[in-house]
DNA sequence: CTGAAAGCGCTAACAT
DNA sequence: ATGTTAGCGCTTTCAG
C-alpha cells in the first residue's frame, strides 16, 4: 500500500556506515570485506537496489540505448529487435523503443524525446535522419548507428548488408539458369536499401548483357507488391522476378499462386532478400539472400558501445556479405 | 566534439529570469506570457531540452513503462508490442524492452532491473510472475499487468482473451461440421493460456457427447508441434485438430501438406486460435479465433495508467470475447 | 507571478 | 579504507 523507498541512507543506517560506503558498495568501488557484508546484509533486509536514474544524474551515463523502428510486420525487424535487446543486455544497456511509423516529421520528434531521456546512443532500424537531427544528436554527443540503412553523413555510423554484391548474386543466379524476362519489385525508392539492391541488380545484369524485363517500387508493402507482381504478369509476363526483401516476396508468391495460379518456380522463379526465419517454412521455401542479422547486430552493438566509451571514435560504414540461400522458389540453374 | 549539456541555467540567463521559471514554462506551471515568450526564445536558441532523468528524480515518475517479453517470434507479440508502444506513446510513456527469453530465473533477473529503473509500471507479455517479484513489485508501488496470461493473483492485473469461450467456439464449430476425431495440439502446459484453452475445448467437447481423440502440448513451439502432429497422423489419424495457437497451426499446416501429403481441409481440418495477420494469407487460410490485440492492449494501457496515477485503484482481471473468424483451412459445417 | 532555497538519491572529489 | 562535502539538473515549497 505504501511506497517506503528504501535509499542509500537507509542503508547506511542500518550498516552502521556512512552513505557514501553504501554507494561504494554498489557501484564496485574499494571498501573493505567487513564494509561490503554489513552494506550487503543491510541492503538485502531492507530490500535496496541503487535507483539507476540518479545515478545516471551524476555520471552522465544512463545506460540507455534508444532504438527508433519503423516496421514491426516484416520478421527481420523483430528478430533483430529480439538479438539487439539481448546484445545490449549482456553489455548493460537496455533499450527504450520506439515506433516511428511515419516518414520524417515522425522521426523527429521520437528522436527529440529520446534525448530528453538522456539515452547513451541511438539505434535506427530502416529509419533515416534528417540533417537537423543528426546535427543535434552530435550536439548532444549521442552517437548513432543506422540498421540496415544507409546515408551519406559521416557523422553516422551504418550497418547494412552489402546490397549491390546480394544483388550481384541474384542477378548471377538467375542469368545461370537461363531466365529471359527478369523482372524486379524493389524495396522502396526512398530508402538506400532499396534503390542499392535495384541498382546493384541492374547493373549485374547489364554485365551479363540482360537489362530488367519489367521495373516496380513495391514499397516494403504487401499489397504494393503483389499488386505489382500480377500487373506484371499481364504485361510483362516475366519469368522470373527478384523481389526487394523476402516480406514482399511472401505477398507475391501468394499472388502469382493464388490469384494468377501460376507455378512456382515452373512458371516463375521468385527470389527474395533477408532469409528471414518464414523463408525456410515450406508453403514458400524462398531461395533468397541472407542477411545475417547476427552479424549485422554484433556489428551495430560493437560500434556503438566503441563509439559511447570513446567519444573520438570515428563512425563506422559497415557492409556484411552473406551467401545466397538456395531454395526451390526459382528453378536452380543446370550446373548446380 | 564538446558536449555542452546545456542546463535550465544557462536558459535562465540568456533569459534573463531565474532557474525556477525556466523550470516552470517547462512543466506547465503558472507562468506570465512575457516569461514564457522570453523562456522559449532562449531555449530555442540553446537547443535547450530538459532533463527527464533528473525531473523523474524529483516527480517519482520516470513515464517508463517496463515491458517483459518472452517470444517476438510468434506475430501476435510483434503486433502486440507495435500497438502497445503506439499507445502509450500517446500518453507520453515510453517502453524499455526486456526479452525475458527463458522462464524464471530470467524473468527474475529482468524485472529486478527494471526495478532499478525505477519505471512507473511493467507489462509482461506471455510471461508470469513469480510471488516473491510480485510482492517485490508491490512494496515499491509498481503496479504490474500480464498481458496474454493468467494468473491467480489478486496483486496483479491481467488481460486476456476469454480463452474457455473461445476454445468452446471452435469445439462447437468443429462437432458442427461433422468431425468424429478431433484432436488438440495445446499450448505450453505451464501457461494459463493454454491450459484454459485446453480444458475450455475438452469441456465444451463434452458438452456435445464428444471427447478429444488425441492431445499433446506443443509448448508454443514450430518443430514441437509438427511432430506432434505428424505423430497424431500415424496413431490417432484425426480428421480435425484444434492448435493452440496460431504460430503452431503454421508449423502443423506446413508439416502435414508438405511433409504427409495431406489435404487441409480435405483430409484434415486445422483451427487456430490469435488471427495474426500471417493467418489471412492464401497459403494459409486459417481458420482462427481472434484475440482483438487492438482492444487487449487498450484495455491493459487503460488499467495500468488507471492503477499509476491513483495507486488506491485495485487490479482488474480482464477478459476479452472475440469472433471465430472462418477461413479456409477447416471444413465448414453444413448450414453456414 | 516570480526568485531564493531546499532537496530528490546518488557519485566523486576531498579529507581524515 | 572510510566519512564529509559538494553537487548532477530539475521541481517545489516558501517568501515576497
Amino acid at each position: 500500500m505504501s511506497k517506503p523507498k528504501i535509499t542509500s541512507l537507509d542503508v547506511a543506517a542500518k550498516a552502521g556506515v556512512s552513505q557514501s560506503a553504501v554507494s561504494r558498495v554498489f557501484s564496485g568501488a574499494s571498501a573493505s570485506k567487513s564494509t561490503v557484508q554489513k552494506v550487503r546484509d543491510a541492503a538485502d533486509a531492507l530490500g535496496y537496489r541503487p535507483n539507476v536514474l540518479a545515478r545516471s544524474l551524476i555520471t552522465g551515463q544512463s545506460k540507455i540505448i534508444g532504438l527508433v523502428v519503423a516496421y514491426l510486420d516484416n520478421q527481420f525487424y523483430p528478430d533483430a529487435l529480439e538479438r539487439l535487446s539481448n546484445a545490449l543486455q549482456e553489455q548493460g544497456y537496455h533499450i527504450l523503443i520506439f515506433m516511428a511509423s511515419g516518414q520524417g516529421t515522425d522521426v523527429e520528434r521520437v528522436v527529440g524525446e529520446l534525448l530528453d531521456y538522456q539515452v547513451d546512443g541511438i539505434i535506427t532500424a530502416s529509419v533515416g535522419m534528417s540533417d537537423d537531427l543528426t546535427k543535434r544528436c552530435e550536439a548532444a554527443g549521442i552517437p548513432v548507428v543506422l540498421f540496415n540503412r544507409g546515408q551519406d553523413d559521416t557523422r553516422l555510423s551504418q550497418v547494412t548488408s552489402d546490397n549491390r554484391a546480394g544483388a550481384r548474386k541474384i542477378a548471377d543466379f538467375l542469368v545461370a539458369a537461363g531466365h529471359q524476362k527478369i523482372a524486379h519489385i524493389s524495396g522502396w525508392e526512398g530508402s538506400s536499401t532499396g534503390r542499392e539492391r535495384k541498382d546493384g541488380f541492374i547493373d549485374a545484369l547489364a554485365a551479363h548483357g540482360a537489362e530488367l524485363a519489367a521495373l516496380a517500387d513495391g514499397k516494403y508493402k504487401r499489397d504494393v507488391a503483389a499488386k505489382a507482381a500480377l500487373d506484371m504478369l499481364k504485361s510483362t509476363q516475366p519469368d522470373a522476378i527478384f523481389v526487394g526483401n523476402d516480406h514482399m516476396a511472401f505477398a507475391v508468391i501468394d499472388a502469382l499462386r493464388h490469384e494468377a495460379r501460376q507455378a512456382i518456380p515452373g512458371d516463375i522463379s521468385i527470389i527474395g532478400y533477408d532469409d528471414v526465419l518464414m523463408a525456410a517454412w515450406p508453403s514458400y521455401d524462398l531461395t533468397t539472400m541472407r542477411q545475417p542479422s547476427n552479424r549485422m547486430v554484433e556489428a551495430t552493438v560493437e560500434t556503438l558501445l566503441a563509439q559511447i566509451v570513446d567519444r573520438s571514435v570515428a563512425p563506422q560504414k559497415i557492409a556484411i556479405d552473406g551467401p545466397l540461400v538456395v531454395r526451390g522458389s526459382a528453378r536452380k540453374p543446370k550446373d548446380l
